[in-house]
DNA sequence: TCAATTCATAGCCATTGAGGTATGAATTGA
DNA sequence: TCAATTCATACCTCAATGGCTATGAATTGA
């Protein structure tokens, strides 16, 4: 299932939360300590923003012994870019009718 | 000056605003009073989120009389499309190194 | 086996923010 | 002029959430 864009804004709205995801974007697969060393929060903090991006389908975890390694799946970007594009076509949609709509008018 | 990405999630990760955002791509120049009968909410609470979608450039208003006709600032989005490339970007680079990686160790 | 490591969960606190009502300022029309 | 309309602002309340510490569960290595 594919999240949908209101989990997705609501996941990346917060700045500790998307810059795990955006290090997660660079650096590839890393575990929870890695992160934690410059995520500034404490450990637990990195758990529960990790689990809420897991929610949201951003990333996922691979357990390695005692170890767990997160990676970004870009693929759950998506909705976003599907959204943003909807909302400039709504915007250029309107754009077209006001430019037939000014077409009609001259004739 | 070009609003940040941090600026963009924050302000459409609550549904009634971004309902209010999509409304003014869909449907253009609305008034506030116009805005208020669909937005489930009452109308100094579509004022107050009308006031964050501007600061975050993504609207602005013009005034006319005791009314005020708001409109979507389509151009706003663009920091969105931006971060969501660039977080693409980083994700296939590192792929690129990985194929590059597995090429050389073929060798 | 036992201590150390790694991560997740539970519980707590403080802050943020989204909702409401009340009200004021500005404009319009009668 | 005066009542009605339209919107913004001020103020309050309550729930959500991001941070912390404490702790437990699982794994590893000595």
């Amino acid at each position: 299932m594919t999240p949908s864009p209101d989990i997705l804004f609501r996941t990346l709205a917060d700045p500790t939360r998307r810059a795990i995801f955006e290090r997660l974007c660079r650096d590839g697969e890393t575990t929870v300590g890695g992160l934690t060393e410059q995520a500034g929060v404490s450990q637990p903090v990195v758990s529960k923003h990790l689990g809420l991006l897991k929610e949201a389908g951003l990333v996922r975890g691979r357990v390695d012994g005692r170890q767990t390694h997160y990676s970004a799946q870009i693929g759950a970007l998506s909705p976003l870019m599907e959204w943003t594009s909807q909302m400039a076509g709504f915007w250029e949609s309107r754009f077209d009718n006001l430019e037939n709509l000014l077409k009609r008018m001259d004739q």
